[in-house]
DNA sequence: GACATACTGCTACATCTGTAGCAGAGTGCC
DNA sequence: GGCACTCTGCTACAGATGTAGCAGTATGTC
């Protein structure tokens, strides 16, 4: 399931305002976005068409559920980055991440915790 | 400078074998894709009019180089995934890379070794 | 010098994406 | 009961993308 930016906008407030009304949702956007009504209600029956959102009419209201789960549109879509720009090893992107990205010492402290965490599974 | 999924192949193997012509890489493309040459063709010239390639002509043909670093387009690419999927935070990634794709045994020791390369720079 | 090749720059066209307008129907309010 | 809202499902349209055909021109070959 590939998600186009817009697309991506729409289900980040699903998912945490899920289930919504596209008013709901349009609000959640807020001024990260100045899409007109009908442009959301277009991204949501896309969405809905393309089977990753479901809808109910509830009265006279249509309300939203994400039914692709974040995990799985992450996987997706780091996936299509990984064989498409780091010729499908994680190697070349870790290399690239620590060596070319700035990331901020918490960042950096993040990881290395990850890192021990993992290390100490594999110890077990 | 965004890359589209075509384009980021035909980069791909102009990096590789860059300078180049169309027919080199339409060659070293193989079997990757089933594109005419006039599909190339296209996207290079797109590729130049975005800036992202430069165009010699040297006799009767165009010799095609990368002006887009594949750092550059990486880092780009990379960013943009981050934003759109992660909230921006590193850690949301590495977060995700770790929990949910499954790295190979040496993926994960080339990520461990990374890491320990990384503790060691801030001891230093 | 006529032909098959190989290149080149255009043009084309179906999809996908981003963005939005519009008409019709239900609802609350005076 | 009519008006202002608010939803809803369509329709529209420009720009991006994927994919390729075509006509014109230079070149090697017999």
């Amino acid at each position: 399931m590939n998600l186009s930016d817009a697309e991506w906008k729409v289900m980040q407030v699903l998912w945490s305002e899920q289930p919504a009304t596209a008013r709901v949702l349009l609000d959640a956007l807020g001024s990260d976005t100045e899409w007109a009504y009908s442009t959301l209600k277009t991204l949501l029956a896309r969405l809905v068409e393309k089977g990753a959102v479901s809808a109910r009419t509830e009265g006279r209201q249509r309300v939203y559920s994400a039914k692709l789960k974040k995990q799985r549109a992450r996987k997706t879509a780091l996936s299509g980055l990984l064989g498409k720009a780091f010729d499908g090893h994680w190697g070349n992107l870790f290399h690239h991440v620590i060596e070319e990205q700035k990331l901020s010492a918490a960042d950096r402290e993040r990881l290395r915790e990850m890192l021990r965490a993992l290390e100490d599974d594999d110890d077990t």
